[in-house]
DNA sequence: CCGAACGATGCAATCGATTACACGCCGCCA
DNA sequence: TGGCGGCGTGTAATCGATTGCATCGTTCGG
């Protein structure tokens, strides 16, 4: 007895409304060319029958999939996350659906992005990570079938695609200055992991803000990296190991600053009455770990959002500008916990030791 | 000159291979119906024209969508996005995307699961939110058209759904447990949000083992909570103005233990010299804090990873079980620095004090 | 030697919406 | 009054893949 109803189509909604499919389509895409008694009976139709449009068949017809795709290279990482929640609400209110591909660089990314836009399954791609393949990359978004495409975060060097993202450089010199005015003078770094663009970026703002002071960087302050706490947990112990210590640290991340806190602990050393340390991003967690994390905060919600729009909108005007646009967002310092003037020198300096304030 | 050169379509491959594309369709998803040699051929015309099926188009065809959406309530959160994490792991594996829907309960929630489903943009729903409106998910699951379902994590009161999750008041019996054998006998519990399902069990849980142990509780004990590290930091305020103070506590989750364990500290009470602190969830950051967090572990990856599993079983296999599926998941009990042994006592406790040791 | 059965393939309908084109009607202007 | 230009609507083609049914050989059992 219980007929399985089927879901309504146009066609039902064209015959209670007594109209054809087409007037049911151009009522709800375009009302304006409709009159409007019947606009009147059909929107009373949609709403008797319950319809819903397809979007499968929608999509088919329009070569439209009104859906992103977000590929990122660790949603677990609340950094990203972050990132995709703004995009995800943006999108939203715009209509589009937010397709996640994780782990990206990791897998047949190439392949599989490939993929989801050939089989016509999404529109656009935001791009979160910097280190994908560039050639398959240009394959994709190059002629003849161009992808509407955006780098968001990263950049990846020499790549004519458009980018949003923060102002690495000068964040990193404004870190590196907070602790020039604290009154610190031998101030190491902890750089990010090898090949990342950002790593470079960091590292040559906290050059500059080194250079301007008059200050000189003895290469072993600066400690190989990641953006890992493991990392920076790591980083604690050659640190300790440096015979004329700095007395701050920049590091290239929140979770290496914190990793590297918490190896400071373990040799017995204290934050920051010892060391200061000043990350970089403002996760949720550097506002709650002991001590506060003083940290750059990057405007992850702003980014995702802008993001997300610029994307929508590349998808929309089919104008795809040929030369491609860097969307700059500028950092905050937030003053917390983790930085405090430099403890008072318990001896002279040894005579032999290698660094320098001139 | 040129021309922009069409994406191939079934047609391209046929022509190409000298076939039929109903032969090229078997030829692709069901390889043993087509000849040896015809398949040879196909695969090779596949290859030069580089095809890639229209999704859009099978999807109207076939009614599915090859998509699940994943709501949940905050992407941002860790907790959850290391369990989209795992999801989107196994649904790629199952050639699924994975659509995602944030802070579903807030917004129109309903109606646009409602539209995904309709419109036929996602074959399956699993929801990692419990506080979502049972009402309008029993209208889009119920007849006529039963959606395949699974709430993950959290749990719908009386709602006959799959679920996924974790033994919340086992894993609650035994935190209490490791404090009461751990010497301490006034253990107090950070409640979870009202009205969530957690809440419930984890508090229950407590309250077992505190009875199973002969121990009391005395109600000032139990501080209202939620799963924000600042209430673990109001709570800290509230818990030093109790006159006989438990010395332990157990948070129903990471989050507000070390907000509470901040808050402690702002305090002057040091954890766990003065105050021992069990969280729940094993959050990547419960490890990094400081001191380490004892905690729960909740399998967030294979949780994850099972939920989406079963979420496509059921979709594949059309036949929805009836009778709701109840999965559980055990947890792990992760020792790490914040409990001790409770503190000496440096006074005989005022006799006036409500709390009782049997 | 005949017909059944089976394997391989083609034909054409189908999924549901969009849209180019055509048509009828009305009003306006010459 | 005839022609023209909108406006509102309908007809039917179209998007690309899947699939029920028909067809054509071949083989094999009786």
């Amino acid at each position: 007895m219980t007929l399985v109803k089927k879901t309504p189509t146009i066609q039902d909604v064209a015959r209670f409304a007594n109209v054809s499919t087409a007037t049911v389509s151009r009522a709800l895409s375009s009302p304006e060319r409709v009159s409007e008694q019947t606009r009147a009976r059909i929107s009373e139709a949609v709403r008797v029958t319950g319809y819903t449009p397809n979007q499968s068949a929608r999509s088919l017809r329009q070569r439209t999939a009104r859906t992103i795709l977000v590929a990122l290279p660790d949603i677990g990482n609340s950094f990203f996350s972050v990132i995709l929640d703004a995009v995800e609400r943006e999108a939203a209110s715009r209509g589009y659906g937010v397709l996640v591909a994780n782990r990206f660089p990791r897998m047949d990314s190439g392949l599989r992005m490939r993929d989801y836009f050939l089989s016509n399954r999404v529109d656009g791609l935001l791009l979160l990570d910097g280190s994908v393949d560039l050639e398959q990359l240009m394959m994709l978004t190059g002629d003849p079938t161009p992808v509407p495409l955006i780098v968001a975060c990263e950049e990846i060097p020499n790549a004519p695609f458009h980018t949003v993202k923060t102002d690495n450089g000068y964040a990193a010199e404004r870190a590196t200055r907070h602790l020039i005015d604290l009154g610190h003078r031998r101030i190491g770094h902890i750089r990010g992991p090898d090949g990342n663009v950002l790593t470079g970026e960091r590292e040559q703002g906290y050059a500059r803000a080194m250079q301007a002071a008059g200050l000189d960087i003895c290469p072993e302050w600066l400690l190989p990296g990641g953006f890992e706490m493991e990392v920076g947990r790591a980083a604690a112990g050659r640190f300790i190991a440096i015979a004329d210590r700095p007395t701050a640290i920049f590091a290239a991340n929140d979770e290496s600053a914190i990793g590297f806190i918490s190896g400071l602990r373990q040799h017995g050393l204290d934050c920051p009455g010892d060391v200061s340390v000043v990350g970089f991003d403002d996760l949720v967690l550097a506002a709650h770990v002991w001590p506060p994390l003083t940290t750059m905060r990057q405007p992850r919600a702003a980014l995702g959002r802008i993001a997300a729009g610029a994307l929508i909108d590349l998808i929309e005007g089919e104008r795809r500008s040929r030369v491609p646009m860097h969307m700059v967002l500028s950092s905050e310092m937030i003053v917390r916990g983790t930085t405090a003037r430099p403890p008072a020198p318990t001896a002279p300096a040894s005579p032999s030791s290698a660094q320098v304030v001139r």
